[in-house]
RNA sequence: GCCCGGGUGGCGGAAUGGCAGACGCCGAGGACUUAAAAUCCUCUGGCCUGAAAGGGCCGUGCGAGUUCGAAUCUCGCCCCGGGCACCA
């Protein structure tokens, strides 16, 4: 008898699938369509545990499918990752390429190693031109369209990787990348794609996503998006001239009460308003004493700060004259970058005036509980509650409700406001000060200004020889010949953009090059995209929820606006499996706790480290690393072989021919109950793999079905051949998808020539699965008191008879009353005593 | 503060209105073996009771409620994890 041995195995299905030159079979025209897609992956070097699970789940999910006869797109693709690239060209003087080149042939290496059916024709690399070509020409064309703009403008700064970053980039008042460097601030002229221009688009839409998407996700960009809807009121500056100063709130509805107006230190009307007051210098110096703090976000949460510019401006309802300070908790980039101070009924502005002497002013009261008095100094907080108005001129009375619409029309009429919709989300500043990246297609001539790069130029390809320094500047500013351009409109000379994209661009629209990833003159033909997309399957870890999944429902509606693709939202589907933790922290890198996939392969094979990734947890839930649980695993997987084994000679060898069904009357008791079992595990799995993706239940089912079969009855003689072959058999295709190399060889093993992958997932047979009778559960009063077995289908009259008369149950009912009785088919009675 | 998850044996987890703890790990005992490993078998939530077979009670974070029946539904609380946050 052999022993399963995965080192001898594993490798001869990785050897006869790749001679075979498909992991996934070929299109058929007319079949539906089935995309699966693993987030993309990061060229690390080392694969772990984290990424496998991420992979398992797409595999097995992408098998399955392709068993249930549908065509499946299930590629591969690499991001240039160009910060890591260039860290490594900085610290081990090895050109970018080259390192990213090493580490995909690694991460090839162990994808294929592990078996992944991924489609190897379809593979893309973001960071060739052959790929980031596209990347400019989508850029043009949002460039034509006013979508792709540049601007001056406050952006983040990460010292230590030396370049801008997003705003999503920013994580803690940190860099996404160095949680330990905070982010700077700095003044550059940057590239934008606007994305605000979708904002309530992509707010809309998610109502489609709500079947597919965690709901984890939804919220995030719900949150991130922040559209809010208040209003626009401008407040005329006391004195000479008409300027005056806007504000956003979203409760105009106690503009009675505002009792000063905010400015961000960095607004741009500010310097105008104090430059003729006479004590300049102390302003100033306040001033850059607040800028200073503000530009550190660290400091933020901690004190209000902030002071008066000696000017005053006119409340619009009220005509009050109110005094403009400088605060530092209010953002230039929010809303207009001022506010009216409410400090009765808002929080911060409370603790602004208490801290310098400002008035409170209680304009709104609560519905319920006591009066607010503003006299009152031991008003310890602001009520930020809808109410009804007080002190509020012809307002008063109203309920906030109303209030808040009719002084919006109000100010409308009187023209000074109207109400306004306001998002959180920014525009997406995508230059990068790096050389690892997309050249964004842009000229400089002195005569004609800023020049798009015309698509007969395309793509501008990056220089090979860069100096890479890590410092301030884009490295390609250092090479004249990338520079040094001729303007396509009027011949002069022209300075070539030097800063590169963000390489989330390329990874916005990536899954879409699939579908035609060596179409010479288009991103993709439209046709194409429209047979895969949307996707229907995509996989991957929390973080990107924000960054890349925003981003990519951005270049989905851009794109349909360009005419290359029908549909809004580009994913159905998205599943973010929990992380693998080891010593109850995430896996990774910089922790140095990670457990690499190839030594598993190496140790157990990697068919069981695939069934422990899908059998410890369910996807969604954080999966502690346990070795126990390994080995456990792989005992299955050795309990699964030598089953296989011990019947595979005789099976084999049996010339009886297998009927195209079983008939009931024709099978022994045993078979009965083989064949029952088989199918009930089928039914449970197949309904994992449709429904609800707990892959650890059908783990769990399928062991159960092992155990079964294992056990000690001599199936030899109780069974009869083409029985046991079909159980057997149907065994092996469920695990196909979970543990492909081990179930070729067994399917080889019980007599065929291989190519399980490509069989069709067994039918499910109801009658096989149906149960002959059942154990009845009886209860009094909803406790349990005896079991009963009947024979399926036994009318309820009958088995409720035959509950009463049993003995157990007969002993509880002594002296007591029946009121009344439930009965569950197959399940239960429930009888109900006084 | 706001938003999203979650709380079940020694552990990972199962059960989504019907026997709580499937399956696996750990642990205990046994078989095989000169021995060990591997493998196989049995037991394994707590407490009480019984010589044993068995029987009883308690038990899904806490407290109420709905129901013949609640881990599951409703309300109120507590705790843990994650996300967002001077967003006006």
């Amino acid at each position: 008898m052999a022993d399963y041995n995965p080192q001898t195995i594993e490798p001869k299905w990785q050897k006869i699938w790749e001679e075979s030159g498909a992991f996934l079979a070929d299109a058929e025209p007319g079949r539906p369509k089935y995309y699966v897609l693993e987030m993309l992956p990061y060229p690390s070097g080392t694969l772990h545990m984290g990424h496998m699970r991420n992979y398992t789940i797409g595999d097995a999910v992408a098998r399955y499918k392709r068993m249930r006869g549908l065509n499946v797109l299930h590629p591969l693709g690499w991001d240039s990752f160009g910060l890591p690239a260039e860290n490594a060209a900085l610290q081990h003087n090895i050109h970018p390429r080259e390192w990213t080149n090493a580490n995909i042939a690694q991460m090839k290496a162990v994808c294929r190693r592990f078996g992944f059916s991924y489609d190897w024709r379809r593979e893309i690399s973001t960071c060739e031109p052959e790929y980031y070509h596209w990347n400019q020409w989508l850029f043009l064309r949002m460039f034509e369209r006013g979508l792709a703009f540049r601007k001056r403008s406050r952006v983040n700064w990460c010292p230590k990787c030396q370049t801008v970053l997003a705003n999503e980039q920013v994580v803690d008042g940190c860099c996404w990348r160095h949680d330990d460097t905070a982010v700077e601030a700095k003044d550059l002229e940057q590239w934008f794609l606007r994305t605000t221009d979708y904002a309530d688009e992509l707010l809309d839409d998610m109502k489609q996503l709500d079947e597919g998407w965690p709901e984890r996700v939804l919220a995030m960009q719900r949150n991130w998006i922040g559209k809010s809807s208040g209003a626009r009121i401008r407040f005329r500056l006391d004195g000479e001239g008409e300027t005056s100063i806007e504000v956003f709130t979203t409760r105009v509805d106690t503009i009675y009460g505002a009792t000063a107006l905010l400015l961000a230190p960095d607004h741009p009307l500010l310097p105008g308003l104090y430059k003729d007051q006479p004590n300049l210098p102390a302003l100033e110096s306040e001033w850059n004493e607040l800028r200073r703090h503000i530009l550190r976000p660290a400091d933020l949460a901690t004190e209000k700060l902030g002071f008066f510019t000696g000017r005053h401006v006119i409340n619009p309802f009220s005509g009050e004259r109110v005094p403009v300070w400088v605060a530092n908790f209010v953002l230039m980039e929010y809303g207009t970058g001022a506010v009216m101070c409410v400090p009765a009924h808002d929080q911060r502005d409370f603790e602004f005036c208490r801290k310098y002497e400002l008035p409170v002013k209680v304009v709104v009261q609560p519905l319920e509980g006591a009066a607010l008095d503003e006299s009152d100094e031991s008003i310890g907080e602001a009520s930020v509650e809808y109410g009804r108005l007080v002190d509020s001129g012809p307002y008063t009375g109203l309920a906030s409700e109303q209030a808040i619409e009719k002084m919006a029309a109000d100010a409308r009429e009187r023209g000074f406001g109207q109400a306004e919709i306001t998002y959180r989300l920014r525009d997406w500043g995508i230059s990068r000060q790096r050389y690892w990246g997309t050249p964004i297609p842009i000229l400089y001539c002195g005569s004609c200004g800023i020049v798009p790069v015309p698509d007969e130029q395309l793509p501008v390809r990056l220089p090979d020889h860069v100096a890479i320094t890590g410092q301030g500047e884009s490295p390609l500013a250092g090479i004249p010949e990338f520079v040094n351009a001729t303007c396509p409109k009027c011949g002069g000379p022209a300075r070539r953009e030097t800063d590169t994209m963000d390489t989330f661009v390329d990874s916005s629209w990536y899954f879409y090059r699939y579908t035609d990833p060596r179409n010479g003159r288009a991103p993709f033909e439209p046709a194409a995209a429209a047979y895969w997309f949307p996707i229907d399957q995509y996989i991957g870890g929390i973080e990107h929820a924000i960054l890349h999944l925003i981003y990519s429902r951005f270049f989905c509606k851009m794109m349909r606006d360009l005419g290359l693709v029908t549909h809004s939202e580009p994913v159905l589907r998205l599943f973010s499996q929990g992380m693998v933790q080891k010593g109850g922290v995430a896996m990774s890198k910089s922790r140095g706790n990670v457990v690499a996939a190839m030594d598993i392969a190496e140790r157990y094979g990697c068919d069981t480290g695939r069934v422990y990734m899908l059998f410890a947890a369910p996807p969604e839930k954080d999966l502690e690393w346990s070795e126990q649980g390994i080995e456990g695993c792989s005992r299955f997987l050795n309990r699964a072989f030598r089953l296989v084994d011990r019947h595979a000679e005789r099976l084999r060898q049996d010339q009886t021919a297998k009927p195209a069904a079983f008939a009931a009357g024709e099978l022994t008791d045993a078979e009965r109950s083989l064949l029952r079992k088989t199918h009930q595990t089928l039914k449970r799995v197949t309904d994992d793999f449709e429904l609800r993706w707990h892959f650890n239940t059908s783990v769990a089912a399928v062991m159960e079905l092992v155990n079964v079969l294992y056990g000690n009855e001599p199936l030899e003689e109780s069974v009869r051949p083409p029985v046991l072959k079909t159980c057997l058999e149907t065994l092996v295709a469920m695990l196909a998808p979970l543990v492909p190399h081990m179930a070729e060889e067994l399917w080889e093993m019980l007599g065929h020539k291989g190519g399980l992958a490509k069989k069709a997932w067994p039918a499910f047979d109801r009658e096989l699965a149906r149960e002959d009778e059942y154990e009845i559960v009886v209860q009094i009063n909803g406790r349990v008191r005896g079991h009963l077995v009947v024979e399926a289908g036994l009318g309820e009259e009958e088995v409720v008879r035959r509950a009463l008369s049993d003995e157990k149950v007969a002993a509880f009912l002594d002296g007591k009353q029946v009121v009344k009785t439930v009965f569950v088919a197959n399940r239960l009675v429930n009888v109900v005593v006084r």
